[in-house]
DNA sequence: TGCGTGGAGTAAATCGACTTGCTAAATCGT
DNA sequence: ACGATTTAGCAAGTCGATTTACTCCACGCA
């Protein structure tokens, strides 16, 4: 924490705007002329740096007042082009209008932003890896510290500190923050094993998203020991690929509601949907809704991650929380310490587990007794 | 357009990483001497500098080929210190995690990130005029070259070119993107005339909202138009501040749930309510649907924005749409005009207007006939 | 007297790219 | 054949802050 910005702005005035007088960019050099020092000291002075020391006290205070009274802020570019630090990091999601990356993003950025950090965003619409790894590339171009990157997945070593939040392959270098995917599937499928349900369907993630693999393993061994079977028929996997010809990115709730017509669709019969996410767990419940069948009365619906309206939709959405925000903030934490080669606490791990939650809320009911 | 970063990234090749070789890092200079030419004919050329017309075609080729074969990538604080220009603005939203800033947002990139621009975001919160200038100079620290507000409302001349997504204040060189509030004021209105209703109760948008005070008076013209008579008992004003003790940040979910209860427990009776937004509009649905009201049988609501999960709700939400995409997108384009000086087509004005349009869907129906 | 030591700063070299104002050689015009 | 252009390219200064390696002076003290 010893590396934030240094000179940070004094409130109540502002930059020459407030009053009229139009006065020169303020520098160091004006600084230092007026004080009649060199820039050398006022620089070594107002970053308090180590080799200040030598400059008494009443010196020193005449800097800070002048820079005060100057409104000297000091050149973004020149600092760090010389100190080579950017304080900014960036951060990757896979569509900034996805409330699971809103979500997130409020983690990180509360965290950031009071660390004295900034971010760039991008969304990767869930690519491929090469788009992906294009994205660092510009993003490395602008001189970020770090990357996070959420949803999405490396394959090459990264030439920056990164931290991947639903990451799950190890590389050096990387830290994945992963949800226990194993307590996540045993308890939502415990949950539906003792309301009786038997027939479950699933909507597997996309190919591309990182969660989706580990997901479903954990999936299929949670049912294993709870002597569930998994059957195929039931299982979907979404696309994340635009399933209408709109130039609307990719719509979580539309491809939730298309793929759970797919499934009645298929008329292999289940009482019990366990959705990839909320978005979808909403898109299917409309779905189920417009073709006359009740929620939870014949279906039972559980999404995954808690999203905000998740407690509001109608029913309201039995769900396994992610702690998102909570993620994203760790996002932050494991990485500027990665940033800072403080390598203690989590910044050299591979994976940081965070806890799923269950949230028993009105979609999910005793299955039905007669057949669907 | 003739102005974005020169040197684009070749595909295929990235950075040192792929092949072992932990070469050096490739600076203009570096590429000059493996060329036998000087930093400044290289730099001409990569540039595509006028001044480079006197540099012959194969000269050129060679240089080009050199960079994309170093795989030279300017250093971006260089660049920008010299020619003052970071290719970055800055992004103030009301907070990044709601449906309504994400599909702003989503337009804003896809504009920004095509035209080689990237964005520093941070969220307001709805804070007063003061912290959202403190942003502004924060931002302006950061060197962006203008700025984009959304949902907030600039009271003091920035001191860089600003557009105000939802503003209503003229500031010499800031241009507003506004909704016809007047418009979706009488569709609305309209509608629920239609429909029979003569009680309708409203949320008021929170105090620091910019758009409150203009939908307001165009609400209340739009009655007055349509003989309604508005009743203040029927009328609340959102708060835009945690509602409870939790350390999430505002949740408009729970302020419509909240705000419902409120509305309920005055007890003057409506048959219909519009919401502030869609958010809220769900979040009151879902205090309505919890006190035993049915929606629409009992109570109509009419949301505001069109949110993605609008369609998807149950009932599916009646609202009006703004189209906050295009808006986001109408945003940068001005902006990026204004940052590049070009006058032309917007640019310059206070005002720029976008056109509601009415969606009905399942949230409104005929006012009850006995009374509620 | 002469040497060392600490105090108070400073000069100047970066960081990497951009840009203005040249120069040296080649070519042209008459 | 000789000045006038054109061609091809370079040197060096800038942008603004950081940082290392000094300098200069006063004082202590042996």
């Amino acid at each position: 924490m010893s590396e934030k910005p240094q000179v940070r702005r004094k409130r109540g005035e502002r930059a020459s705007g407030s009053r009229g007088g139009e006065s020169k960019v303020i520098t160091l050099k004006v600084v230092a002329e007026h004080l009649g020092l060199s820039p050398a000291t006022v620089s070594l002075v107002l970053n308090r740096s180590p080799a200040a020391g030598s400059i008494p006290a009443e010196t020193q205070e005449r800097v800070f007042a002048a820079a005060s009274e100057l409104n000297y802020r000091p050149n973004y570019m020149a600092r760090s082009l010389r100190s080579r630090r950017s304080f900014s990091v960036g951060v990757l999601v896979p569509e900034i209008s996805e409330p699971y990356a809103g979500e997130v993003m409020s983690g990180i950025e509360r965290r950031l932003l009071e660390t004295g950090y900034h971010y760039l965003v991008a969304s990767h619409r869930r690519s491929n890896a090469s788009v992906l790894h294009e994205y660092l590339d510009l993003m490395r171009d602008r001189a970020v510290e770090g990357m996070i990157v959420v949803g999405g997945e490396l394959h090459e070593h990264p030439s920056m500190p990164a931290v991947v939040v639903s990451g799950h392959v190890p590389l050096e270098g990387v830290t994945n923050v992963v949800i226990d995917h194993d307590r996540a599937a045993a308890f939502m499928l415990g949950h539906l094993r003792e309301l009786g349900h038997e027939r479950i369907a699933f909507f597997k993630g996309q190919p591309s998203s990182a969660d989706t693999q580990d997901r479903w393993r954990a999936i299929a061994a949670a049912a294993g020991e709870l002597g569930l079977t998994l059957d195929p028929r039931l299982v979907v996997q979404l696309s994340g690929e635009p399933t209408l010809a709109t130039f609307a990115p990719a719509d979580g709730y539309e491809e939730g509601y298309t793929f759970a017509r797919t499934l009645l669709d298929r008329g292999a019969e289940f009482t019990a949907l366990f959705s990839w996410d909320d978005v979808a767990a909403m898109g299917a419940i409309r779905a189920f809704l417009d073709v006359g069948l009740r929620v939870p009365g014949d279906v039972s619906v559980v999404g995954f991650d808690d999203i905000q309206s998740a407690a509001y939709y109608n029913p309201t959405l039995t769900t396994v929380r992610q702690p998102l925000r909570r993620m994203g903030e760790l996002a932050v934490e494991i990485l500027l310490r990665k940033v800072s080669g403080d390598g203690g606490d989590g910044a050299a791990e591979a994976f940081v587990t965070v806890e799923p939650e269950l949230i028993v809320r009105g979609s999910t009911g005793p299955a039905p007794s007669g057949s669907r």
